[in-house]
DNA sequence: TCATTATACAACCAAATGGTTGTCAAATAT
DNA sequence: ATATTTGACAACCATTTGGTTGTATAATGA
């Protein structure tokens, strides 16, 4: 297996989108991330880190405090793959019933 | 750790993603998914079964063969989340916008 | 009829994942 | 000055993941 560090990847663990969710909304440290969370603080580190590997936060040093902050740009990569997907998907039942039309005249 | 049977998860593996692109144009059966895979039948199988118990395709036996069919509604749930999540954090720039601009004025 | 094909099922494996606890250092509050 | 808070780092752990091979069976083609 090997080690993937990207967006899809980033997206997958629950705990991990509630990450993605609150900081959407304002940048927070690390211990305020864990607030409501039932898991230790070195656990939302780790979760925190691998968000960072993926570019998917970024952490400003203040004080003792390790801020982290959204960076959501890349969640276009899924958007783009969804969309582009859904799209084909559709488009094969447009053709049948475009077939179904034709074969009716 | 809880096994995870959710699109999140049936969407972060890079080999399900081509499955499932290649299952949106048209079905298959899983010798016909596997073909430029370089990766055993039964591994091809254990993937198919996984998008299978998230409801991401749904089997049609047809004589010794089992034909994949795409099943792309469920997708949704990633583009809902997704969307709602870059919303957010979109609105968070806007409203530092609305601060500078009244501060100029 | 007999070889081939399609796939199911099971056992096995190494590596990754998602968590834990313990220790330590630096910044901050009392 | 000292206690507390913040978080880094490491070791450890059980479970999951993503692959492998080997065997068996049913459908199909020659």
């Amino acid at each position: 297996m090997i080690e993937r560090r990207d967006v899809f990847q980033a997206i997958a663990d629950p705990t991990r989108r509630i990450i993605i969710s609150k900081l959407s909304q304002r940048p927070l440290n690390i211990t305020q991330i864990g607030e409501d969370l039932k898991m230790s603080k070195q656990a939302i580190a780790k979760h925190i880190r691998i968000l960072r590997e993926c570019g998917m936060i970024v952490m400003n040093q203040k004080g003792r405090e390790q801020v982290c902050e959204a960076q959501l740009t890349q969640l276009d990569e899924v958007t783009d793959w969804v969309t582009q997907s859904r799209k084909l998907w559709n488009q094969r039942f447009e053709k049948l019933d475009q077939f179904l039309a034709s074969t009716k005249k």
